[in-house]
DNA sequence: TTCATTTCTTTACAATTGTTATCGTTCAGC
DNA sequence: GCTGAACGATAACAATTGTAAAGAAATGAA
């Protein structure tokens, strides 16, 4: 979800008040893996990361940038542990909104609860596009997809998270690089 | 979704008038990857499959069984194409419903509303997982984890439609198979 | 039953990936 | 600027997978 291509991006000033302004340093984490989510986080600058734990390796699974916002959607709406954590991977300056503030919002803006709604089949549809990406291509197949749908991920996050974003050893995805 | 596990089975029932039974033999095809879905089915008899095509390949998505609802949930929703081919994979008794008559469900009992928007969520859950899988894992452990989450797949289910299920070749499952 | 189709296994070879380890390079914080 | 940590490239070897082809086994329809 993005607040800028947002249809009624005065709906969400309206509650502008219950917003607060947050700024961590790199490698901060603000969901633990099997914790609930009880925190919506709006990226101003900086961006973060969703990973798995995986016998002690480290698996991202997402990347997110200014304009994105972050939560464990399905944690915070069902109020079950998330599967993954969220982690800063640089400085970031954030604004976040309680579960109870957002559950206002919702309750007082059709408008925002249609977004969320839309937001959850864009989801949907993103983690098929995703799961399919894996089920047809090889990984160098998906690293060149890569670079062709989401560049700004691969100029901006160093290589070893987007090994294991693609499923691969950060050893092979540099010799996948050194191939052509 | 499950019409026998529902919490308001009874609802359905309601509604039982706008259902049209239909048999079909297997490998026919219910909705054409591109197309737009017009039709749910709850499936009385036999198994089903999502298949998308990757050069002419074949890879499948997902398996459904009796007691299950099929539909291109999102191309339903949102009238654009289907990402997926859906095909009976053995003869069939079908329970049909037109997304018109669907909608006028929708309208008319909250119940089943509240009931769609949690299984869309669930949705999201399982493809979230399934594609943790691939992440995580190598195929020999996701055919592992097949066997025990899934076992009914592995009794029902041609080998070759596994193998694309879990993303490699027919004869890397083989191979996989007679490793044990 | 019979025949054709589908399904599964096996083989040999090439290509890819994982693992482990080492070695420069770059980067961030002091 | 210095220093330690983080990052990326490379090498060698083992293990896994893909490809293509051939054949055995199972299945289903006439």
């Amino acid at each position: 979800m993005n607040k800028q291509t947002t249809t009624n991006a005065s709906q969400w000033n309206k509650f502008r008040h219950l917003f607060k302004q947050q700024e961590i340093p790199a490698k901060t984490t603000l969901l633990q893996e099997g914790q609930i989510s009880r925190t919506m986080f709006f990226i101003d600058k900086g961006c973060l990361r969703t990973w798995v734990n995986n016998d002690g390796k480290e698996i991202t699974t997402q990347f997110f940038f200014e304009g994105d916002i972050v939560s464990s959607i399905e944690s915070f709406r069902t109020n079950q542990p998330s599967l993954y954590s969220i982690e800063s991977l640089e400085p970031c300056i954030l604004q976040t909104i309680s579960q109870k503030d957002f559950q206002k919002i919702i309750e007082n803006s059709p408008e925002v609860k249609k977004e969320m709604e839309d937001h959850l089949f864009r989801r949907l549809f993103q983690c098929q596009q995703l799961l399919y990406t894996f089920l047809k291509n090889n990984p160098q197949k998906r690293y060149e997809e890569l670079i062709e749908r989401h560049p700004h991920i691969v100029q901006r996050i160093p290589q070893h998270y987007i090994a294991s974003y693609l499923g691969i050893t950060s050893v092979s995805l540099s010799r996948i690089r050194n191939r052509k």
